[in-house]
DNA sequence: TTTTAGCACTCTTTTGTTTCAAGTGCTATT
DNA sequence: AATAGCACTTGAAACAAAAGAGTGCTAAAA
């Protein structure tokens, strides 16, 4: 369907614009394709019609469109090969044995936003696979005391216990007892059904004035299973590119990054890495996500990099790719039984 | 030094611009003090000169210099009543005995930052006066478990700990046996220098390979220290005041609010409710922080209250009183022993 | 059939000019 | 001490003109 040298127009203008920022004229690639800017002017209207290209106004040079973006990543685009010297600081880091798999991560995306001057966000591992490993209850006062769960992977989620006076210690103790007997080894996100269904039955049988305590476990446990682990590395970096020049463009993609279903909305991805430009993001027509799961023995989470849409393919890619493999074999390595 | 007329005439300013965020003109005054445009325009030459006032230009009307809004906050504003409505959203938040404390200053600092469109800001309890009341070691695998930290206080802090395959799991439980018996009661900003000079020359006799275990609880103890903990309401709030209305502006306010060294800049303060203005916040030249230390049997922090410099002073001054005041009564009534 | 040269046309950006409204500072007067 | 009057300054808005970048189209050349 598209020529040889339309595609390879298509590559040289996302390229291009990638780089510059700047709408690309037809007598700006006459040199590279030897050819007239007349005939770069007829295959850029070609690609315009096929809904590759766009312009900004009537006589203005030509941006890649979304589909542009879309051909380039699927089509054009060539892999490359990381950079020495970045190479070097990524390696650095997932060598470092002392440092734990969380802290390798979030380094890891904290240089990759150095270098691209992108936003990289990590969410903590999805807490349904976890196992409930232990819970504890440390009384503080009289009337309150506080709760600590722990599950296999290795996640601590805690939460305070208002009491009424009424309460005996023992009481608190007994239950504690009973939560670890009956709880430990259950799936986080069964954890609540559980709760009700099975515990609530019994639990009046050794405990007085369980109601208190168990609503206090209640609300504990839904506190774990919502809180999500995100973790930002530039979060303003984003700021910089300079399509966000105007102040409404700024405040705009400020507030969807503190929008609270950000999170959801990042979450959902796939194993591969995978690029997602404007609309498909489902975030802000303006961006490009990249992202990938990573999964280990014990953990998993989501890795995501936010750029503009004129963002460095090949590069975020190739490092983004990296970073995920790097992080299962450390993973793994450590965690294995 | 200041004559009354021109003593209101200075609050008359404060609190147009405060409300209209235009600068107030000689005109706009007369018929209040029933005086005309010139006796007006000779204080305000007045003011101008004391520096409570300033121009935008030569021929703009006048807006409150940093040194006018600190006058009007000394001497001249007057302690507002907090209306009916927005006292019984906050009366409700307080009365809830369901909600613990942390829930209950968040909540009404959400109330404020949604009323007053300013951003809110939390500083957990600091970690100095914690007292450590239990150590525990939860094994995961044959190479890592998590180590948790609790304070009487109720504040918990959880670290991955990395081992090597040869330490033997029983001498991780008599670690955390001797951490505690030698620990517990120990002062949080002691825990570091106590474990350096007490316990790393005996542990050695009790514990083979001690010294990966050492490092190990010695980063967690740490990452205790520096965890502040921080919970924004409103962040983007400040993105609506008009002053913010350049590119620049408000790329430069979002990367302040991003800085890591923001906390350290708020924490610092004093008992009671105190303004800082502009300058005065070490934090951006054109904003004001409100902001006190609460503290309770059992807990303490900051509240910060960030806006514009034509803050509504008189309105969040006496609604962040109110709601020291709500915080410290609560906290008291549930963590008294 | 593809490529090219040439030219008219469109749209943005920049610059300058004019006008308007708001508000001041100063001086002479009450 | 307060006021009226007036010249003066400035920013904002509206408008015009000119420059620059790049296109689309047509007719000719390869």
């Amino acid at each position: 369907m598209l020529g040889d040298r339309q595609k390879s127009i298509l590559k040289s203008i996302v390229e291009e614009y990638i780089k510059t920022a700047h709408a690309v004229g037809s007598k700006s690639l006459c040199k590279k394709f030897k050819v007239s800017s007349a005939t770069i002017r007829n295959d850029m209207s070609i690609l315009e019609d096929l809904g590759y290209l766009e312009k900004q106004h009537i006589s203005s040079g030509r941006i890649p469109s979304e589909a542009g973006y879309r051909y380039y990543v699927d089509y054009l685009m060539e892999p490359k090969k990381i950079s020495g010297e970045d190479m070097l600081k990524l390696q650095r880091i997932f060598s470092n044995n002392e440092l734990d798999l969380n802290s390798a991560i979030e380094k890891s995306l904290e240089i990759i936003s150095d270098i691209t001057n992108y936003t990289s966000v990590v969410l903590g591992s999805a807490s349904k696979e976890n196992l409930l490993q232990k819970v504890e209850v440390i009384p503080l006062t009289k009337t309150s005391a506080v709760a600590v769960l722990i599950t296999d992977k290795g996640h601590v989620e805690n939460k305070q216990i208002i009491l009424s006076e009424s309460v005996d210690p023992k009481e608190v103790q007994k239950t504690s007892e009973l939560l670890n007997k009956m709880l430990v080894g259950t799936r986080i996100d069964e954890v609540s059904s559980r709760l009700e269904f099975e515990i609530k039955p019994i639990i009046g049988n050794y405990v007085k004035n369980y109601e208190v305590l168990y609503n206090a476990f209640y609300e504990a446990l839904s506190t774990f299973q919502n809180g999500k682990d995100v973790h930002w590395e530039g979060k303003t970096n984003i700021l910089k590119q300079p399509e966000f020049n105007t102040v409404d463009d700024v405040k705009n993609i400020i507030s969807k990054f503190e929008s609270k279903d950000l999170v959801s909305k990042i979450e959902e991805t796939d194993d591969e890495v995978k690029v997602y430009i404007g609309r498909e993001t489902e975030l802000d027509d303006n961006v490009t996500v990249i992202k990938t799961k990573y999964k280990t023995g014990r953990d998993e989470g989501t890795l995501a990099i936010i750029g503009p849409k004129r963002m460095d393919y090949e590069r975020v890619l190739t490092m983004l790719g990296y970073i995920k493999d790097r992080i299962e074999k450390k993973g793994n390595n450590n965690g294995e039984d």
